[in-house]
DNA sequence: TCGAATTAATCATTCGATTAATTAACTTTA
DNA sequence: TAAAGTTAATTAATCGAATGATTAATTCGA
């Protein structure tokens, strides 16, 4: 009986081939990309992509399963705070402030990383023409994410229906999601110099505070 | 000698072929489209797209020609009148704030249109991975389009560096992105309801005001 | 030695592009 | 005006290469 980790001959082939059929994927579009090529990058013999995976669908199913795991991981300390936070009732402002502001400091953390670079086409792609492979993103990671930031705002401006909470809480997460999705566009604006994510967060957190004004009436 | 308008054989079927690969190339990719497929679609000969375009890759180009065209034709009229706004001095804050929210309105109405929601996978794949179709559509129209935004901000807070200014557009421009580009992100928040533009229009003019009003200190 | 994993070879399709032959539209000539 | 000539446009057929998937034989580890 396996117990567990150390990784035999199978799960390593496995792990390989979907490392690099992400990148790579990610280049090209899944059209763009054939098995033999995602075979060759890996060092991986191509009749193993069906052996593994039953077929190139399926490996890209299984890259976005990856991919949803990993971005879980990376907020999900953050999540399990924030839940905690909501199971109290009547928290300061400044706590629910500070908790949207530590959200939005990790969303452009990921937005702005290298290894999200990869990720975003793939994303989009499945935002314009949603596959199993969005219900995965979606189901583990994306809809507890947005979740979240809904109940902060209700938090934070309760006077707003539920609806208009998420109204606004996704002009929120257009601030933060422009700066991978319209990249080639930040970059041209922004003089083509690298992005400095500490400036864009102070811009983030401006934003925030003018938009979750309590005193506002709108 | 020809005159004009009247296209002969050869224009007609040039734009048939651009109309539908527009379509087609939009709904599944560049590299999950084929020549035959466009052809076929088009009721054309397939040996046409080359013939007419060169290639499969100059049949794309011609689309974005195309794209960027049709979206200069949308916003032309309103960005030459803040344009001549912009020559006369020190106009009234409610101006530039009125000109920003047409502005912004006639983007949602982009951002919502089915015609655009044809484009907005080939502007994305252009984003992440410009090829000479992106610098079509920057020189065109995207990059006036960002300019005449910068240019508004500048006017309404004039205390903010430039840097700041088109951090603070980008920002904006997200807001507007975000209806599109994260669209199946949107219809699942919001219940899968056909999205309303009067309730974005009102909670990105409030975000606007918000965001840009002169007593901020930020 | 037994089953899982890997390999090289091959399957039938489909790909973008090109070819030579045919058709259409237009100009020149009588 | 009518016939002949000319060029552009269209067509069906075909090119070699690449595609996803499958096969049978081989190798590896327990």
């Amino acid at each position: 009986m396996p117990i567990l980790d150390e990784p035999n001959r199978g799960d390593a082939t496995r792990q390989t081939l979907i490392a690099t059929a992400t990148d790579v994927f990610a280049h090209s579009g899944y059209d763009g990309v054939s098995t033999r090529a995602i075979a060759r990058a890996a060092g991986i013999n191509q009749a193993l992509i069906s052996y593994h995976f039953g077929s190139k669908e399926g490996l890209y199913l299984a890259v976005f399963e990856a991919i949803a795991e990993a971005l879980n991981e990376k907020i999900s300390p953050l999540a399990s705070s924030m839940e905690k936070l909501f199971t109290g009732q009547g928290q300061p402002r400044s706590q629910y402030l500070q908790a949207f502001e530590q959200l939005a400091s990790a969303m452009v953390d990921l937005m702005v990383s290298p290894q999200t670079a990869h990720w975003s086409q793939l994303v989009l792609r499945e935002q314009q023409h949603p596959t199993k492979a969005f219900d995965v993103l979606y189901d583990r990671f994306m809809g507890r994410l947005l979740g979240l930031m809904t109940q902060l705002i209700q938090r934070l401006r309760p006077t707003l229906s539920e609806t208009d909470a998420r109204l606004l809480m996704l002009t929120l997460l257009g601030q933060v999601l422009v700066w991978r999705f319209a990249r080639t566009s930040v970059e041209r604006q922004m003089g083509w110099h690298d992005l400095d994510p500490d400036a864009i967060k102070a811009r983030l957190f401006t934003n925030l505070r003018l938009l979750l004004e309590g005193d506002s009436s709108c």
